[in-house]
DNA sequence: CTGGGGATGGGGCCC
DNA sequence: GGGGCCCCATCCCCA
């Protein structure tokens, strides 16, 4: 803990970039600060250690943990709710049980709550972030999005395409500021657990340090006696934290209304070279996805527990949301649209989906025109008093006499039931390499547009501002 | 500006 | 557990 309180000392002197004489003073304010906190803290666990006035017995799968109530009132929102009911009673030491995460994972949260320390590992942090859920420990979920962000690094899920556009080929050089942090991490993605080391020479470990040792302070200021914001909810209601939300945590329709009326448009080029690291990047990411899905625990989340359901019924809950499903499976899927984690792409159109039946209606309606309608006066068409008319990318179907109307060439048949009877175009996932005749298979009878946006050699790359697209 | 329709995406649930 | 279907909500485009 002297390292802790050493390091935040350091890190608050080197943040401030004042003037010399400034900057000592801050420095030896923050020391004293810091140091007393720190002292503080290390004495209630060294008392925790030797059970020295420990008036709260936490049983975690029959495994037992001793603490302070004072702690874990000021420390989670759970024990805020929990201790609140029974704060009458003062002399009896208080007693409460878990059952849905593991006594490990709950030593990693109380050594937190008691150090300021938050040892997360890529194989614990799913079970340290659902019990945070669980306890209502907001800025350790905090640091568990933060520390997964990092792992995945796909923060820019809805674009999917913008940290793909990274590449060195793709910006000049101190083009962006972010380009070179984001561009690490898309192509060469760090040990998670280097993140969270107390390495001071680390810029970002160092703020979570700060933070930390500002939370440490915040416990120990906090008003036992005045109710919490979270007291207002059920134990199993989690209160997610507003600020610092990761944005690929976000739902989608939360993601919709921030980014209404934004979309991006996006122009195509050919390399072969951008294409390869896109695709690298791509199959990193998946594969950092699967490994986060390997880390689910087997139980995330019990609802009704704590409503003294005699049969409560089993639920996988989202560690990112409050969101809960029956199946494993179904949370999974659910994940994806936290992780951005897109595994159909479209290889007419190289549109991504999050499901195989989203691609195929994609593919179906856009590229296929399967649907027997007239597009302009939407009447019911018939294969044979209907054609299907090329617009781009896109197909659609248009009966002879609105063909007739507006001079539009029909596109022959047989074109399309090549593309129809391709599996392969659906199923065809990242670093599957196409076969350049099965790619095509669709576009035979398409304009050069299209054998020009089609295929491996495709980059799809955000454009920032108009200008760019003068490029 | 507004309403309708298309496209997309997410949840529940069956096979 | 994966695939698939159905349903619904939301967003976007266009008339």
């Amino acid at each position: 803990m002297a390292m802790v309180t050493e390091m935040g000392a350091n890190l608050a002197y080197r943040a401030t970039g004042e003037p010399n004489h400034l900057q000592a003073q801050r420095w030896y304010h923050t020391d004293i600060t810091a140091d007393h906190q720190s002292y503080l803290l290390k004495q209630l666990d060294n008392q925790r250690r030797q059970e020295l006035f420990c008036d709260c017995n936490v049983l975690v799968e029959g495994q037992l943990f001793k603490a302070h109530r004072n702690v874990l009132f000021g420390s989670s929102g759970y024990f805020r709710m929990l201790l609140s009911h029974g704060a009458d009673d003062n002399a009896e030491p208080v007693s409460t049980s878990f059952e849905v995460f593991s006594p490990d994972t709950f030593t990693v949260i109380l050594d937190f709550i008691y150090s300021g320390q938050l040892d997360l590992s890529s194989h614990n942090v799913i079970e340290v972030m659902s019990a945070a859920s669980y306890l209502q420990m907001n800025n350790v979920i905090s640091y568990c999005k933060d520390f997964i962000k990092s792992s995945l690094e796909i923060s820019a899920k809805e674009d999917d395409v913008r940290y793909l556009s990274l590449s060195e080929n793709s910006y000049p050089q101190g083009g962006r500021e972010d380009n070179a942090i984001d561009h690490q991490a898309a192509t060469s993605i760090s040990p998670p657990s280097a993140l969270w080391t107390h390495d001071s020479s680390r810029p970002q470990s160092s703020r979570y340090l700060v933070k930390e040792l500002d939370l440490d302070a915040a416990v120990l200021k906090q008003d036992l006696s005045s109710p919490q914001p979270s007291q207002q909810h059920s134990p199993e209601v989690e209160v997610l934290p507003d600020a610092a939300e990761p944005q690929f945590a976000r739902p989608r329709a939360e993601r919709r209304r921030k980014g209404a009326g934004k979309r991006k448009p996006y122009c195509m080029r050919s390399s072969t070279d951008e294409a390869l690291a896109i695709q690298e990047a791509r199959s990193q990411t998946a594969q950092k996805a699967d490994e986060l899905y390997a880390t689910l625990p087997t139980i995330v989340g019990v609802v009704g527990l704590f409503n003294k359901d005699p049969n409560p019924s089993m639920r996988f809950k989202c560690p990112f949301c409050t969101h809960t499903v029956k199946r494993k499976a179904d949370l999974k899927r659910h994940l994806r649209c936290h992780t951005g984690e897109r595994p159909y792409p479209c290889q007419a159109c190289n549109k991504r989906f999050t499901r195989l039946e989203h691609l195929r209606s994609h593919f179906e309606t856009i590229h296929q025109a399967r649907k027997l309608v007239c597009r302009k006066c939407k009447r019911q068409v018939t294969e044979q008093s209907g054609r299907v008319v090329c617009e781009g990318l896109r197909r659609y179907r248009m009966c002879t006499e609105c063909i007739q109307e507006t001079g539009c060439e029909d596109l022959p048949i047989d074109g399309l039931e090549g593309a129809s009877e391709e599996p392969a175009l659906l199923l065809g996932v990242d670093g599957e390499e196409e076969d350049g005749d099965t790619q095509r298979s669709w576009l035979v009878t398409d304009d050069d547009d299209l054998a020009e946006d089609s295929g491996a050699d495709l980059i799809i790359q955000e454009v920032e501002d108009s200008d760019e697209e003068l490029q």
